[in-house]
DNA sequence: GTCTATAAAGTGATAGAC
DNA sequence: GTCTATCACTTTATAGAC
């Protein structure tokens, strides 16, 4: 029943990749296993353990494929503002948030948005490791010119609301790329305003009074 | 490793209860096996079959065992300031908010709240459909209030906002409880304060201009 | 690099004794 | 209501043929 390939395009690896995407959003790296993986993928089962070593392994390379090149884009979004006398706040969450839905617009970003999110919300030590060892200074960054910005804030306070903002976007975030967007409303257009949207909020949750 | 008896305290169905909770929130529901949690509750295996029917029944107890009383809880203090010509956004929130730390106050209540962000990250469709079903009718109460409160924004905007602010709290809740509080702050002190915080950030998240 | 076959362990669930 | 023993399956992982 899980059972027709779903992805026949692409190296094995890449199918795999691909497959592992689709399923982790599905029902969380617990509940999809190797075989409805493979069978999805259209690769034989011992394919995983010889391209990727372990299921573990595979998990890390799903989040490697995309985390690299999203926050790289952050990243460079990001050094475009920093610093700069007259950047806004506004600025520096676009760096951070635009990158993200500009991902979602093909269907297998968007379900790695999905993936992101379930690991966010489980707290396994393992995961929370490997994120944090590849891809902390990202936040590291981010955190600063946020401070930059909001001189009038604690530092406590300024972490509580980067944490609130932070769980309001995963959250949002997953969900978009499956919200149904207007016929008359471009693509573009769409993620525009979905931008705008999280940008106008998150400047609210930082920055009131 | 799991192994040795971590709830030796009451009913056999509350053991069973107990230790669910605990293990549902450190490694999910698919990651939790009924060995490991009749272990930890130091009960025997088959009775989770015995009193629950099945590992699905399980789940679905452990969240009403909470949610009926949180659920009648943020009910009452919401129905105290709905339709109030003075109510003030603060009240509303504060209705739906103070009830779920209140409930994080002793452990286990907190390891629900850990529970709760879990189910809310997972799209699990049966799961949802549950809570859907039976707690439905809380978030239509509360979004009917939000609604009388903020004329201004339209339906779409209004459904936005409470589903970022959604995010934000579940994710923050799911973290209170196991913050380090200072020792010179009183337990009701320091929950004052987390009211406080998360109302004052979902109301900036609700009502920005 | 891909396959079959299988090992070794884990899974939820249940029958039947007490 | 609690126990042991077990069924019927699924899980990850690997050895070895091609």
């Amino acid at each position: 029943m899980d059972g027709f390939p779903v992805n026949s395009s692409g190296s094995t690896k890449e199918r795999i990749l691909g497959a592992a995407e689709l399923l982790f959003a599905q029902r969380g790296f617990d509940g999809a296993s190797l075989r409805q993986l493979t069978a999805a993928a259209g690769v034989n089962l011992a394919a995983v353990n010889y391209h990727f070593g372990s299921k573990e392994k595979l998990v890390e390379e799903v989040f490697r494929r995309r985390l690299d090149a999203l926050n790289e884009s952050r990243l460079v979004a990001l050094a475009k503002v920093a610093g700069a006398p007259d950047t806004t706040l506004e600025d520096v969450l676009e760096a951070y948030i635009r990158p993200a839905l500009e991902l979602s617009h093909d269907n297998s970003g968007a379900l790695f948005m999905r993936v992101l999110a379930r690991a966010f919300a489980e707290h396994d030590d393992s995961l929370r490791q490997f994120l944090s060892t590849n891809y902390g200074h990202v936040m590291r960054q981010f955190t600063a010119e946020f401070a930059r910005l909001l001189p009038q804030l604690s530092k406590p306070e300024l972490y509580w609301r980067i944490d609130l903002v932070t769980g309001a976007l995963t959250h949002a975030m997953s969900g978009f790329g499956m919200i149904q967007r207007k016929g008359d409303v471009s693509e573009h257009a769409h993620r525009e305003q979905t931008v705008q949207h999280l940008v106008r909020f998150a400047v609210a949750g930082l920055s009131h009074p």
